[in-house]
DNA sequence: TTCAAATATGAAAGGGGTTTCATATGGTAA
DNA sequence: TTACCATATGAAACCCCTTTCATATTTGAA
């Protein structure tokens, strides 16, 4: 690839005046600067990032690291996300962890390596471990959706706990007695306080919290909704609403409710968080908390960016409000 | 950040010395390894895979350029790609383009910029030059899903014309005489091709092609699905089905035709390619081609990777097969 | 005309690594 | 012991670009 140096060398000028053509430089003679440009152009001079990132000390790259991109709640932080970095003139490294820890570290890892300006996070990790590296390297990060419990750093996200209870408490104004919940790991913020949320709506109400009725998975995909149900099913008196910590679960509870030849909203309705694509084919399904994804990613990229050229780094905890969407499983 | 400089000089060894340790070179005594290994870990060292570059001329980043991430179609496409390239150890860089020409063109240039080792591009451009700097910098890349006509480039996708003459033959052993075509820019390969398979059908079974029954818009978006919906029910007879050419049209499609009181399928059905991230919750509703998404990821990844690694850089076409799924809307 | 300020250019020193080449040391076979 | 090869280490050049500092040339005001 053609460098500063063949340039220099073909317009008989030395490589730090290419460079400064390059650089929109104002101290170059009109008629070295055409010249160089004319080259520029005929030889598709394409500038090395990699080697200004070296004595600028910026990459001008932040990367996003998300559980599953397939989720259109993840798809939509990542793309409002991108759409805000790139009118700031930076480029996003986008790493996809499947919910799976390992993986996430090592895209940590990578992408410090890479020298990224900053980075977003919604996590799989629980420990706090896992930013040491950022910080102990000073890169400015923001977590989003989920945070990361003994962590006071910044966040973007939605109040779990209490839209938990503003679904579950819609449940039960519906005439529910029987709520059960299926969730995920506790170890992940939303799920735990999702958790809380749901515990608070029934004590409030005077109902009574039934052990079996409480379903705690390890990951929020489908496979394990469709697991916890059937073993709730099982072992103990049907429930009349299943409270679902997340859209993925929820596909899985239904499935199983299918199976199991139960009819939504009939026998058993269904209340849970997160949309999917569809919205506005066929009127959506899911009675369930939409959280603002797309806003969230603006807003969690426009706190970094400030943290990355402000320096503003002050901690910032922010929470956005979400919406309940009642359809047709309840 | 800690260089390897400052290791050598708290080692007191050689930058030389250091560099072979983290590479893990046979040419160290045990002892100065050791000595060196705790050092790093003690201070946290992080290499700067920048700078290796700059020498090894090797970024282990690939790009992958995408239309809308929000559509499960291509975010199963990434998703495959960077598990894919994770597992020959690339990290993968994602560009969205939202469907704009001038987006894509600014993120090949930003990806030159940074010394990508090699791309994997579903291309809104329709002309070939938007490919050229990718030759002149002899960078090697894969196209998926659309091609650019006159292209002869490496390719990964299904055979849209063929997969679109399938559904529509669907259609017709339907009964249905009056189908109505409505799809994105013939300048994008594969809604060229369904065209073209959508015509070929007709003709096939002595069918007549009716001007107004054929919509082309300018991207393969809601809003247009639902405008050119809206405008062809106004203009002409009704037709009793319609082939749409992808899922987010037809969305657009179908909510026209409930704004104006059509049922699906009763009154007009609706065919179309691609799926949404619903399909195992409540049965899937549009009646279509599935493409392999995931699929298209993995082997358009790996086409790449070989040219990148193997140098087996000759042309490939591959073709990959499809799925017809024929459910409610039908 | 004179001289300081503005303009124009280049040499050289990094930035953080890798790699080549030279040199030094240790071990082993003869 | 000698001679040679494997092992161990460092100096220096290089990757491509930016930036500082020095120097040369113009320009414009007095």
């Amino acid at each position: 690839m053609v460098t500063i140096y063949d340039i220099a060398k073909k317009a008989g000028v030395s490589i730090t005046t290419v460079s400064r053509v390059i650089n929109n430089h104002p101290y170059v003679k009109d008629k070295t600067r055409a010249k160089v440009k004319k080259l520029l152009k005929a030889t598709g001079y394409v500038p090395n990032s990699n080697a200004s990132s070296l004595v600028s000390k910026k990459t001008n790259t932040i990367a996003v690291i998300l559980p599953d991109i397939t989720n259109i709640f993840f798809a939509k932080i990542l793309r409002s996300a991108e759409e805000r970095a790139n009118s700031k003139n930076f480029t996003v490294i986008y790493g996809n962890t499947n919910e799976d820890f390992q993986r996430e570290k090592n895209y940590i890892k990578t992408f410090i390596e890479k020298r990224i300006d900053g980075l977003l996070l919604d996590p799989i990790a629980t420990d706090i471990s896992i930013i040491q590296p950022l910080e102990q390297n000073n890169i400015p990060f923001v977590l989003i959706d989920r945070e990361i419990k003994g962590s006071q750093k910044s966040h973007v996200g939605i109040h779990n706990e209490k839209e938990a209870i503003r679904i579950v408490n819609y449940l039960i104004k519906k005439g529910k007695k029987n709520i059960a919940l299926i969730s995920a790991s506790e170890e992940l913020s939303v799920y735990k306080d999702r958790k809380k949320g749901y515990i608070k709506a029934l004590k409030g109400s005077g109902l009574e919290l039934k052990k079996d009725h409480l379903k705690i998975g390890t990951k929020p995909i489908k496979a394990v909704g469709y697991n916890l149900t059937k073993e709730m099913l099982k072992s103990s008196a049907v429930p009349d609403a299943i409270f679902v910590a997340n859209n993925f679960l929820a596909i899985g509870v239904y499935n199983a409710l299918q199976d199991l030849d139960f009819k939504v909203p009939a026998d058993i309705a269904i209340a849970c968080f997160d949309d999917f694509a569809t919205e506005s084919i066929i009127p959506p399904f899911f009675t369930s908390i939409i959280q603002p994804a797309s806003k969230m990613g603006t807003v969690a990229m426009e706190l970094l960016l400030n943290k990355i050229e402000g320096g503003d780094s002050n901690r910032k905890k922010i929470y956005l409000k979400s919406k309940l969407s009642v359809r047709r499983s309840t």
